[in-house]
DNA sequence: ATAATTGCAAAAGCTTTGCATGGCC
DNA sequence: GGCCATGCAAAGCTTTTGCAATTAT
């Protein structure tokens, strides 16, 4: 993705560009693995020294907002961000941060269908994600 | 589960039994909505009142390490508790912060073995947990 | 006895907030 | 021009840490 397309993206959102928030949806394209808020700061400030950790949050919160990105849970206190908006799950590996997504409408399926049939009581589904944890090799 | 079961079950595992340790595993069990460190400082202290932040903090550390608790993820920024140790998924309510468990065998069954068949390149799979959002009604 | 646990308080780390300045539409 | 976004710095919140005093075994 380009950055007159960044550019669109949030032009179509109807949220103003400024070259900050480009720069912050370029360095979460360019990092590619679910980023937290530390790395995008540390990415963004080599061609954007004066940026300021508050605006990187804000901005964060915004694209959030906006369906630009996805928060992503972790096992520690740091939340990481995800610009996959399609459904899907998440590899978390057990020994370092890593942190990948995980396609498979077939399993989607599987499970939507067995949730459907068995329905969950006092429970209104709306949606489901899968933590598989594991180790890359 | 009663007071003296909580002491043999830190006995067991050769943790020394104190009464913080087991207020602190008493008011998990009482509050049984998955407590945040403060929901249990908060109701440690009505019979504890002496009880510091960081003894409460080091006992979960303590608890988790020994498998007599397990960490649940929040889109939030706190840590929460939980004292079932049996493999189950979590509901998590999207108006609240409510959580509850669902276990479901049948359900670990087909997705283990879709895993298991289709398997993901370079991951070894070790676990996976279900994240279901919706509704309480 | 002695090794582990507690309480206290300070500090760390991530994130949020308020407000004046500056920039987009 | 008007309004929104940014930068800065302070503050907020949860959690961690160090150490002396206390307690369990």
């Amino acid at each position: 993705m380009k950055t007159i397309d960044f550019s669109k993206k949030l032009a179509d959102k109807g949220l103003r560009v400024t070259s900050q928030r480009l720069a912050i949806i370029e360095a979460i394209y360019a990092l590619d693995n679910h980023p937290s808020a530390e790395h995008i700061i540390e990415y963004v400030k080599e061609n954007h020294p004066s940026i300021s950790v508050g605006t990187v949050y804000k901005v964060l919160d915004t694209y959030v907002e906006h369906d630009i990105l996805q928060r992503v849970k972790t096992d520690g206190d740091v939340m990481r961000f995800d610009p996959l908006l399609d459904k899907h799950h998440h590899l978390y590996c057990v020994e370092s941060d890593q942190i990948e997504d995980y396609e498979d409408e077939e399993l989607d399926q599987l499970i939507a269908s067995h949730l459907k049939k068995k329905g969950i009581k006092n429970f209104e589904i709306k949606d489901f994600k899968l933590h598989i944890t594991g180790n890359f090799k």
